[in-house]
DNA sequence: CCGGATCCTGTAAGATACTG
DNA sequence: CAGTATCTTACAGGATCCGG
């Protein structure tokens, strides 16, 4: 039998605990669709996220290499976040995903709805 | 600017909340590669998964429609469970996604070690 | 053997206030 | 403006007992 073993090379616990907190994948929608933004605009586009929450996302994202951050020494300080292109690559396949749950989540509401 | 704020059409935010917990996706990826499983198959093939949160990840499976429960009238009892055709449908795109962090981890673990 | 029900806890996430 | 620091809360998840 085929099984899925916490033994440290599961791909796929890797790109959950990678993508499957609260706000990553919203956070690199937000960016795709966007372009280059800085801390205030994704704060705006995504309402309902805290300051803290974003933050520490983003330190997550950078971390991995999947957004890059670029601060300017000015004053009033300017920072300025941009997927690299290891985060581009990973868009078209949440793209995917997202189109499936467009498209499924009307019979999906349907059958929670019986139970 | 386009946004994804939380006004209950969001799709990322759908399939988020049903797929970014900890655990329906190693049980649907699970499902697909052994096709009909026991609750105690199951169990094995993900050994660090309890049996309360097997118990709850599989019935919010069955609600949405995504895995088939059929129990047996027998002694001792017997419970087999495998994906629906709306589950099989989801699981290209999953693979697509295990596929991306399977080639890339790589980079991802070395970006992390310099920060 | 398959799971439900209950209780309990650690961590994720929110609120708020403050700084370079 | 772009964060930190601190406190607090809510919920996911674990341990355990029980029942058909």
């Amino acid at each position: 039998m085929k099984n899925f073993h916490a033994n440290g090379k599961c791909p796929i616990r890797d790109v959950l605990s990678r993508l499957g907190d609260k706000w990553s994948m919203l956070v690199l929608v937000t960016l795709e669709a966007n372009g280059t933004m800085r801390f205030r605009d994704i704060h705006n586009a995504i309402a309902d996220i805290s300051q803290r929450m974003l933050t520490v996302t983003l330190r997550i994202l950078e971390a991995d290499g999947l957004v890059s951050r670029k601060v300017y020494a000015e004053v009033p300080p300017r920072v300025e976040y941009q997927l690299t292109r290891t985060g581009e690559s990973l868009m078209p396949h949440i793209r995917t995903l997202v189109d499936w749950a467009m498209q499924h989540m009307p019979e999906i509401v349907e059958s929670r709805e019986g139970h």
